[in-house]
DNA sequence: GACCGTTGTATTTTT
DNA sequence: TACAACGGTC
């Protein structure tokens, strides 16, 4: 067989630990990506015919991808930076394994940490090799993974059938009632936390209650009692916690590796996000082959809250010694601008190994940093600039084009109050999920007790659901003989009701109905439950007849006039998820959750509407999210959580409340995690980054602009407020996203109906509040002309053609090359850098020249894609400058200029070649490796790029970290710019499914509604009402939109 | 004394 | 939203 494989294994060294030193690493890596590929690949005949899907696999992927996904390493860590086409390339390998290494795709584990990544790299996968392969695959979170081997397998380690899944508020709520009983005076949250800490690092609650109750103080004996009895209260229940669910998982595998004796290869993605405990399931996954590829990026490390250990990167490479480590560097997402600032955001952190990120676009426009009067001008402020981006592009944008990324949940309000205002529709991602509404929680937890009547907590929460008159006095009342008598709260109560005990606690007579009527309930769902077979009594059903027998409906209807139909629609949806649980979509549903049989194993194989119901429990307890099919072609703006938002990429992205305890948060304890959090929100954004700031938070409290961004080195590369969309920007947006330029008479056509042109409506100072937020109050309202509104058209006289002639027609002389040259930088670490002088220093560039010559590199780029035309635009320096809206370096000088005093520090990024970067003309290319691979050898500390073969790991350290070297050329950056067009023909276009936690529009009529009189208050009260108005009750058909996460939809 | 409804207050991030 | 605290009613 000429195979890639082949080639590859022709030139790798046979003993490969002692072998793979770095020199020849280089050497083996350079050739087995690209001649490899090209000899067996494209012009072997063989290949083809015997395997015709791998030249599928490997299309559209630059070197450094290809080198990741074909490679013969046992263990792999591909470190991918933003953008850098990561899910890509764990996709593609995922393929290659399968169809080039011929594994089975239920030989093969893929560990991820969210349903929606899982979800998306189970679609990817799919069209990559079809037959519906990728469902044979053990695919989903790590938690899911360990839930299937836990019902299979529970068993051999004493783990009962059926057992359920305590979620965040389960456990909280079990811990709440602890304390309360014990009368102890810690916080629950922060129990919570330290206990879900404590497992995190893998040690037994056993041993680490020992050590805890060694220690003398109050705290920590407190802490002991509550991590005691929440364990016991945890097994009473028969539920397992999420943490659980990874410890036993590795219990099971540790005492039992046949389970996982089947696994050929283990693939992970966002590594840098895994604990101890992930850490260890890998292995234990892997055992049997030892076969791993991971992908992470320390930079986008952000769980540490979580007890993520970015230090497994280094720990793994300890484990397999012969881990082949693959950087990717070029970011295919964001423009230049964007990139410049993010990495002088995530530079701050001195700590970080220094890395490079490469942009491939042009720079386009520098980010926008907006200061606004308070929160709620700040989404007054998004709205108007959405609107105004869109009109002014000529709908080069549609909404679904628009994230805007919080720090935390609750700063959504304001924003969902100015969006539903102005009639944009939107969807909320993170934050809150479906099954927490309350109505949702209630239906729920009676599932889960009739699922496991045992379960105190969903019990003592509905037992007075809908009211039975059962008063929380004699609730907390039954619970504590329960506890006294030690027995669950279902069985005691069960008990009196039928007469097999007396109680202690005293019950009033409505009481004691009520709890007879809810016994009475309880056991007559069971009984069905347990009686019937699929055929005649499924999960749907079960709900229906659960609704039924509570009068759920008309409970709704009077504890909540104002909204029931929007409650009542969510129970409907929750039976449509149901009904993917029952009838045919089961049988699917099973084979997809089904482990490969193992020869002296037994599994426990189930079908039985119990065992339907605790997987539907459980598939609730493990997705924060609901994927909905139907509705993605809807035009809406994404509303997520920036942890939500990981992994996902805009056009235009909006980042509010960039002040100092919203981002770092006033409660995060690691600062750099708070800083990369912002870097990975800045990095979503392809083309337009709008930051922004309010002056006063919704308390009213005056705030200071986030520390990360208040950096003075920042000051060049940001904005003060959003660009003038002259139509060269938005040919260079058009060619960033790789879409048609609009005519300017279409963008001249869409601003009509705009009220200014520019984002002038409020000062860029951040001044002078009320007043203006209620003009626009009445302005968007009532369409009343005010004194701003008046402004505002005496503005629209600018006619657009005026402003915006195509840039290409138009001379700058101001972009000189001599202007290039005259800012300055001088090192003074190894990635840190200041103006100290005003002369050139040859090797060392601004990063507004820098990007410049980029760019001019990189229009290769954009002919790749179709859209370069620069090389018959002649003098093409001026061009790329043209071409390029509001350089860094353009207002970098202008500043510096005008003062001298107060000159910008720029900063060079990229300083690897110092010889023959500049000269005095200043704008030739730079000379590159497009793409690196280095070959990590065994313990080297870091995660560095550059290491100088000749160095031994650990003195090539010292150097880096001590003596402020540059990362100068090494001989490791393997190869020069070879024009590998990655996105170019690219037939896997990364399609983001963004998925709906809450789906809310306001819809055509949405003004109208808030928008009578008063114009000041329409926050709060309409919210909840709006919110729901339009989400689940809009859908389109009932029973499709959702599919319960992990399964496609046919 | 128990229960219910109203009002005021505070909200990190996720499996 | 979700929770605690408070005051009114059975």
């Amino acid at each position: 067989m000429t195979s890639t494989e082949e080639h590859v294994r022709a030139r790798l060294p046979r003993n490969r630990a002692s072998a793979w030193g770095i020199n020849n690493a280089a050497e083996f890596t350079l050739l087995s990506a690209d001649e490899a590929m090209r000899e067996s690949q494209f012009d072997g005949g063989d290949c083809k015919q015997t395997l015709p899907q791998t030249e599928i696999i490997l299309e559209g992927l630059n070197t450094a991808q290809r080198t990741a996904v074909s490679s013969p390493a046992p263990v792999l860590q591909v470190l991918a930076p933003p953008g850098s086409g990561k899910t890509k390339t764990l996709t593609a390998r995922v393929a290659y394994l399968l169809c080039y290494e011929g594994l089975q795709p239920w030989n093969v584990i893929v560990a991820t940490f969210t349903v929606k990544a899982a979800r998306e790299m189970k679609e990817r996968i799919g069209k990559l090799i079809g037959d519906g392969l990728e469902a044979k695959l053990i695919l989903g979170t790590f938690h899911s993974i360990a839930r299937r081997y836990l019902v299979r397998y529970g068993h051999l380690i004493g783990i009962d059938r059926g057992f359920g899944i305590a979620d965040s508020a389960d456990s909280l709520g079990i811990i709440k009632r602890i304390i309360k009983r014990r009368k102890l005076h810690i916080d629950p949250s922060t129990a919570r936390s330290r206990i879900s800490n404590a497992k995190a690092q893998g040690v037994s609650h056993f041993e680490y209650i020992a050590q805890t109750l060694k220690k003398k103080n109050v705290d920590a004996q407190e802490f002991a009692v509550v991590y005691e009895e929440y364990e016991d209260a945890l097994a009473k229940s028969n539920l397992l916690d999420y943490d659980n669910l990874l410890l036993r998982c590795v219990e099971l595998l540790r005492q039992h590796p046949s389970c996982v004796s089947n696994v050929e290869a283990v693939l992970i993605d966002e590594f840098q996000d895994t604990n101890l405990v992930q850490f260890d399931l890998m292995r234990l996954f892997a055992a049997h082959r030892n076969r791993v590829t991971i992908v992470g990026d320390p930079d986008q490390s952000i769980y540490g809250f979580r007890s993520a250990e970015i230090k497994n990167l280094k720990r793994m490479q300890k484990q397999y010694p012969d881990t082949l480590v693959v950087i990717l560097e070029e970011n295919y997402r964001s423009s230049g601008a964007i990139l410049l600032a993010a990495l002088e955001v995530i530079q701050q952190d001195e700590s970080r190994p220094a890395k490079t990120l490469l942009p491939t676009h042009c720079v386009c426009t520098r980010p926008i940093l907006r200061k606004l009067p308070s929160a709620g001008i700040e989404a007054l402020w998004i709205v108007f600039e959405i609107k105004r981006a869109i009109a002014l592009t000529g709908n080069l944008f549609a909404l679904n084009d628009i994230a805007i990324l919080i720090r935390s949940a609750s700063l959504s309000r304001h924003i969902e109050s100015a969006l539903g205002k102005s009639g944009i529709p939107y969807r909320m991602v993170g934050g809150h999920r479906f099954f927490d509404r309350a109505e949702v929680k209630t239906v729920l937890d009676y599932l889960r007790i009739i699922s496991q009547p045992d379960n105190n907590d969903a019990m003592a929460r509905v037992i007075n659901v809908p009211p039975r008159r059962i008063g929380e006095t004699t609730v907390k009342a039954l619970l504590d003989e329960a506890e006294t008598k030690k027995v669950t709260l279902w069985s005691l109560v069960r008990n009196a009701v039928q007469g097999n005990i007396t109680l202690k606690t005293k019950i009033l007579k409505p009481a004691e109905q009520g709890l007879s009527s809810f016994t009475n309930l309880i056991l007559l769902a069971r009984k069905k439950l347990f009686e019937a077979d699929e055929a005649e009594f499924s999960l749907v059903q079960l709900v229906e007849f659960l609704m039924k027998k509570l009068g759920f409906k008309e409970y709704l209807e009077k504890g909540h006039p104002e909204d029931h139909e929007t409650r009542w629609a969510n129970i409907e949806e929750l039976v449509a998820q149901a009904s993917d649980f029952s009838g045919p979509a089961l049988s699917e549903y099973e084979e997809e959750e089904a482990l490969p049989d193992i020869e002296g194993l037994e599994q426990r194989k189930s079908s039985s509407v119990s065992d339907n119901l605790s997987r539907f429990l459980a598939n609730v307890a493990l997705s924060s999210e609901i994927r909905d099919d139907s509705e993605r072609p809807r035009d809406q703006v994404t509303i997520s959580t920036i942890h939500a938002a990981k992994g996902l990429e805009w056009p235009v992205v909006f980042i509010p409340a960039t002040y100092d305890g919203s981002i770092p948060h006033s409660r995060a304890e690691d600062m750099d995690e708070e800083r990369r959090l912002l870097y990975v929100a800045m990095t979503r954004a392809k083309a337009l980054l709008y930051m922004s700031c309010p002056m006063k938070n919704s308390q009213k409290e005056q705030t200071t602009l986030s520390q990360f961004l208040s950096h003075k080195s920042l000051t060049p590369h940001l904005e003060k407020k959003g660009p003038s969309f002259k139509y060269g920007l938005t040919q260079s947006i058009a060619r960033i996203l790789n879409r048609d330029c609009p005519s300017e008479a279409s963008i001249a056509n869409s601003s009509e109906d705009l009220k200014t042109l520019e984002d002038d409506l409020w000062p860029v100072i951040g001044e002078n509040t009320e007043i203006q937020e209620k003009e626009w109050g009445n302005w968007e309202a009532d369409g009343e002309v005010s004194l701003l509104h008046e402004r505002a058209l005496k503005r629209r006289c600018l006619r657009i053609g005026d402003v915006s002639q195509p840039l290409t027609d138009r001379a700058q002389p101001s972009f000189s090359a001599s202007r290039v040259t005259t800012s300055t930088t001088t090192m003074q670490g190894s990635m840190n850098f200041s103006i100290a002088s005003t002369t050139m220093t040859a090797g060392f560039v601004s990063a507004g020249s820098y990007l410049q010559n980029l760019d001019k590199g990189r229009l290769n780029c954009a002919t790749d894609e179709g859209r370069g035309r620069v090389g018959k635009r002649g003098n093409s320096a001026q061009a790329v400058a043209s071409m390029a809206q509001d350089l860094p370096l353009k207002a970098a000088n202008t500043r510096a200029s005008k003062r001298p005093g107060e000159q910008p520090s720029l900063t060079s990024f990229f300083v690897s070649d110092r010889k023959g970067l500049h000269t005095e003309r200043g704008l030739e290319p730079i000379s590159r490796p497009k793409s690196i691979v280095a070959i990590k050898p065994l313990e080297k500390p870091g995660l560095s790029v550059q290491h100088p073969p000749s160095a031994t790991p650990n003195e090539n350290a010292t150097k880096e970290a001590g003596a402020g070297k540059p990362p100068s050329g090494s001989p490791l950056r393997v190869k020069p710019a070879t024009t590998v067009s990655t996105m170019g023909g690219n037939s896997v276009r990364p399609v983001y499914t963004t998925t709906v936690a809450q789906s809310h529009a306001s819809g055509g009529g949405g003004g109208g509604g808030g928008g009578g009189g008063g114009g000041g208050s329409f926050q709060r009260r309409t919210l909840g009402v709006r919110r729901s108005m339009n989400g689940w009750a809009n859908r389109p058909s009932q029973g499709q939109g959702f599919v319960v996460p992990g399964r496609r939809q046919n």
